[in-house]
DNA sequence: ATGGGTGCAAAGTGTTTGCAAGTAT
DNA sequence: ATACTTGCAAACACTTTGCACCCAT
């Protein structure tokens, strides 16, 4: 990893993560520092939060967007490789069970859950071993 | 929901997704849909998957790609509200044993999962209620 | 005939990037 | 002095939308 600088504005985009404490996009950040500091660009609160990430200085939460489709009609989970992007299905059977358990827990009514694994495939496995 | 019609357009897409064996996003059946017929547009292809979801004919597999940061830095689950998207964080232990589990029924190496809950908030319920 | 559907192009959303200037080390 | 970082604006990828015309029912 390359030598990080200790830039005011990175301050700055960690201190607004740190004084949130539900689960802000980068653009609700980017707002709070700019209500700091109204000279720091978008760019840059993009790129710190991503460089903040790599660091394990926050976490990502990654929420489901891209859309895929598929014809199979069961609820099932995937598996993602994290190189090359292929997508499969994974052969474990869905787990309604866990739906009413959180449902319990939370007060929530829960309509279902979306698990997507995410690793390296067997080829990509293979090409990093070069 | 509204009464559908059935169109040539739309036919064309359905069967696109039912001769892919894999996981394509909308461009990709887009461009499948082009090669039979390359007056069809975009629009059309976006709004028949839609339409297709909807009626349950075909699948939706929503990969993670909104991001969203927070302070806390152990891994752990999300709960989605449908209806005004709050997050919250699911008070149960992450499974790493499902990674090892998947890694040998695939051959993937998994890295990690992320599970996300989707349902509708309590305040959320009250209001559907009216 | 009626209202859902289509093609087109423009707009929208969230994010990334190239560049010249600035700054932490 | 070096090279990481910044602000800015343009570019990007993917998707949605407004509109006038079309066509399945």
């Amino acid at each position: 990893m390359k030598q990080q600088r200790n830039t005011k504005q990175r301050k700055i985009v960690l201190d607004a993560v740190h004084a949130r404490c539900d689960h802000p996009n980068a653009d609700q950040i980017y707002l709070d520092v700019r209500a700091i500091d109204d000279k720091i660009s978008r760019g840059t609160v993009y790129r710190n939060l991503k460089i903040l990430v790599r660091q394990g200085e926050i976490l990502l939460v990654k929420l489901p967007h891209i859309d895929r489709f598929e014809s199979r009609l069961d609820m099932h989970y995937h598996l993602l490789c994290n190189s090359c992007c292929e997508i499969c299905d994974v052969p474990f059977p869905y787990s309604g069970g866990l739906d009413s358990q959180v449902a319990e827990k939370t007060g929530y009514s829960v309509v279902r859950h979306r698990t997507i694994f995410e690793g390296l495939c067997r080829e990509c496995q293979n090409k990093e071993k070069t």
